[in-house]
This record gives structure tokens, sequence and C-alpha cells, in this order.
DNA sequence: AATTTATTTAATAGGTCTATTAAATAGGGT
DNA sequence: ACCCTATTTAATAGACCTATTAAATAAATT
């Protein structure tokens, strides 16, 4: 591993890696040392605990997840326009760091406490964005510029086409053997399709 | 535990349950024989290694999951009605198996021989019925009845819409404290939803 | 140079885990 | 009653895990 950063950094980058590829509990303090090329017990002495290890970074990168729908878009394009750069940007930052989805799913599920507190901080800090967001969605809706549909699906309907492909990748991957480059092309033609997907579902009744 | 049914299938039961609820890595033998009211050497037994243990209860589930989708409707209701039917059949599958979707997401990504097993087994069974599907559904598109799509995405599509409530569902327990009742109410809507998406994205283009 | 502070290591306590072994118990069949 | 087989248990080997401790080394400060 590199020797230029410092280690407490080191540790941490490769406590990411391997947090990434297999969740909290199949990685050791001593893979992470290990990995980071040096003693077990230096990874407690940063951080202490392996949890607040994980913690960190796994509270970066939900945050990092969710930033795209948690901040504001005051251009003055059309509702479905803006709607649909945060779903691309979303979809692109998934292919920057494609082991999100699973970390969040993995532990989200698995750990209570971690679920509990996140979900807590989330809903409390988001509740202006999101009221936003729905009341101008329901505007749409009454203009009739977009089939009827609560928030809460809408949103949910979003993230499940921009996450799925995240998920199934391993999957290809063990039937197919995809290159890099066959990898990118799938990931750029599956961001059109769960885009289309999701802006074919809205458009409003044929009257 | 019940005690009229014999041990074996006590112990194979009570792993189900554990299995579903936490993974494979975070059940123990030891809380399989203590659930199951038993000798921990008792398990491996009748299973002889907690892989094998698993593996059983994986493959049938994973199998339960992929059923619907790899068997053919002769029935001669539309292409898209027959879809709907199965899209439905699915989800009320997953209604009953809640954990389904949890287990092979993170069974399917954290272990590379399973899922390379599995894969290869799923791929070479039901090429035929796959092959059907997509001719149907080249033919419906080619008719104009529905948007342009591959075959690949859109069973990723009809999947991704599925599941992603039984993913979300511990959640949004977490936030809101719902009863079993609230939460068969949010199911039946959700599964509502999810149809209604998939049918909407399939509408052909207004002319 | 001496002293203090920060970093790193070796060693280990105390726990859990899987799997095996040998012994105990139970249940027929003869 | 005896034998045979199936079921069940206690005990344990051997591995690995987290976290701590005390000692060693390096770096910084006076």
């Amino acid at each position: 591993m590199n020797k230029d950063i410092n280690m407490e950094q080191q540790i941490l980058q490769c406590a990411e890696e391997l947090f990434l590829e297999k969740g909290f509990s199949l990685v050791s303090t001593t893979d992470i040392a290990k990995k980071a090329g040096c003693n077990q017990a230096l990874v407690h002495y940063y951080f202490r605990t392996k949890e607040n290890l994980f913690q960190q970074i796994f509270q970066e990168k939900f945050t990092k997840f969710l930033y795209i729908f948690t901040t504001f878009d005051d251009s003055d394009e059309p509702f479905i326009t803006r709607l649909r750069k945060k779903m691309e940007a979303h979809f692109d930052l998934l292919i920057q760091n494609r082991q999100i989805p699973f970390m969040i799913i993995n532990e989200l599920i698995l750990n209570e406490n971690r679920r509990n507190k996140l979900v807590k901080s989330i809903y409390n800090n988001n509740l202006d964005i999101y009221r936003k967001f729905d009341s101008e969605l329901q505007e749409e809706i009454k203009k009739g510029n977009i089939r009827p549909i609560s928030t809460l699906d809408l949103l949910i309907n979003i993230v499940s086409m921009n996450i799925i492909i995240f998920i199934i990748l391993p999957v290809l991957e063990s039937q197919f053997n995809f290159d890099n480059e066959e990898i990118t092309e799938l990931l750029k033609q599956r961001k059109h399709e769960a885009v289309e997907t999701i802006m074919c579902s809205l458009r409003p009744e044929k009257k």
C-alpha cells in the first residue's frame, strides 16, 4: 500500500475498501491491518473499536448516497427536467461508487441500531426539502403533466431503478466475463433505461 | 419450539428462520441449536456443515423466487395482461416471504462460489422460457403495443420494482411503528404502484 | 542531550465459532 | 434379555476474533 500518506489515513482507506466489498461482519481488524501493512493493534489504537471505524465510513457513504436528493435545484427548468437531472446525477455517483448500494442494503437491514440512528437523522434533516419536492410534484400532477403518484412511491421508484443494476452486476459478471469497457457501456445503457423507465412511467394517461 | 415434528425438520426450520433474518455469516450453528432446542453437535450430525444446511435452504428460496418467471403461461390473454399477472403473483409470493429478497441479495453478492453455481444452473435451465418471452415481447414492440425495451432491461425493471419495498421495509418500520395491519395495507398499495409503474413505463409513445 | 509525546509492536486474555470424537441414551427387532 | 442402529449429548481441538496492555521505537520539544 501507499507509503506516502500517514498510517491513520491508510487504515481508513483500506477499511473502506474492505467494508464496501464484504460488509461489516466479514471483515476483521486483522484483515484491515494486513491490507494497510501495520500491526492489528494499531487499528484499535486509532479507532478504538471496529464499530467506530465502520461508522465513520458508513456515515460518509450514506450521506453521499442521499446527497443529491437532499439538495434543492433552484434553476428555472421544468420540474420533470430537474427530476431527470437529479436521477442522472445520482446514477453517475453510483457508477463511481458501485458498492455503495450493497453496503447500505446490507447494513441497514442487519443492524437495527445503525438503522435507527440513521433513519432518525435523515428524517429530521430533510423534512424541508421533502415537503418542497412533495408540493412541486403534486402541483405538476394537478396540472396534468404527471401521472398521479405519491411522493414516497416516486422516490422509492427512482432509488429502486438506480440501485438495481449495482446489485445485479456481480451476478452478470459471474455469467459473462465483462472487461472494464463492457461494464462501462452496460452501465451507460442501463442508466439510460432506468431514467427512461421512470420518465415514461410518469407520463399522464392519454385522453 | 414444536415438539411434534422430528428434530431434523425442526433444525431445518429454525435454521431457515435465522438465515432469512440475518444471512449466513451472522448465524452460528449454536444459535440454530438453541432455537431448535437441541445440542449444537446435532446440527452437524444431520447436516455435517453449516454450509450444507444453508445451501439447502437458499436453493429452495431462490428457486421459489424465480419460479413464477420460469414457467410459461399458456392462456390466450394478451401479452401485457399475462405479464401483469406474473408480476402480481411474484409480488404476492414476496409478501409471503418477505426476507427472501434480502437473503438473495446478500448471499449472491457475498459468496462468489454460491453465485457462480446458481447463476450457471439458472442460465442453462431457463434459456427456453427466456427466448419465448423475448420473442413475444419483441413481437409486441413491433406491433407498437409496447415501448421499445430489451428483454433483460424489462426483467430487471420488474424484479427491481418488486423487491425494493421488502428492502426498504425495515427502514420504514424503524421510523414509523406500523402494526401488522398497516404493513399489509402498505404492501397492498405498493404492489399496485409497482405494477402500475411498470405498466405505465411500457406504454408506447403517443403519436 | 534529555525528556516528553506519539506511533507501533508483541503478547495475550477472553470470547466465539465450526467441526469432530467418543460416550450415553433410546427404540426397535429377534 | 440382547443386539443393532439411530439419535443425542458432553467435551474438546483448533482456529479466529476483538480489545487491551505493556513494552519498544520514533519524533518532537525543551
